[in-house]
DNA sequence: CTTGATCTACGAAGATATTCGTAATTTGGC
DNA sequence: GCCAAATTACGAATATCTTCGTAGATCAAG
């Protein structure tokens, strides 16, 4: 089984880690845990535990090379943000995208370069040339 | 306390028998486990239990009138979808609403009436009269 | 080599979520 | 009134998630 089909859903302690590790790439548990910790209150060992659960479940991949191992995300972020969308979208809007995307976009002020860029996807699906 | 300000975040099988109450409106317990059976395995008594938790978060209201009791969604479809996207926007996107918008409109087949709508909305936050 | 700092491994406690069996209650039909 | 079917209440088992303490290994400094 050279591609693993189905990993799993990360939990939402796990993807607070993914976060960081898509952020600063490959990092060790001290550079997790400072960027966690400045947010909330998390001890050390429960980083720790969480990286090597993780681990096992085949969300992040470890670089054992050096004695401070180094654990990096195994999905891009691309691919489990669209993961979690079908979710949420299945879940909570009966496969609504449309009430979905209004929701999103309602929620947030957004740049022009947001809505830009949003415009050109629209135009593309709209399968407007020029 | 006139208002419930932090109703807690439903959790997976709930909002799953959330989705059913917004569809059906207020339901007896055997309608939810018939819709939720369709679906997937669950027992009849996990639905009713499920239905007691939910009542007693304040998720749903219970109208005991008749035998059968009926319950309801507290918040409205609207509003806990709005939650939702929002937790998943800071969870995975780190707030970005185009990255999630994005992914959302690319995730599914849009209707050209669901692209007029959001089309429509974009033009609004841009701030484009005539 | 010894010591203190740092790291991993591991177990386990506590919290939350999910599941369903059993018992008690109610009700409609006979 | 009695029974079968349907319903609620309740407790408890199981699973999953989150947390962290402790022990042991490793390493750098002196």
């Amino acid at each position: 089984m050279a591609h693993e089909k189905t990993r799993p859903r990360p939990t939402h302690a796990e993807t607070a880690i993914l976060q960081v590790l898509w952020e600063r790439g490959p990092s060790t548990v001290r550079e997790v845990h400072e960027v966690l910790s400045a947010q909330r209150a998390i001890g050390y060992t429960t980083v720790l535990k969480l990286l090597q659960i993780m681990h096992e479940k085949g969300l992040v991949r470890r670089d054992e090379s050096q004695r401070s191992h180094r654990y990096q995300a195994v999905s891009s972020q691309r691919r489990t943000q669209q993961q979690l969308v079908s979710e949420l979208l299945e879940r909570a809007f009966g496969g609504s995208m449309r009430s979905l995307v209004m929701h999103a976009l309602s929620s947030r002020k957004a740049s022009p370069e947001d809505l830009a860029e949003i415009r050109g996807l629209l135009d593309e699906l709209e399968g407007r040339r020029s």
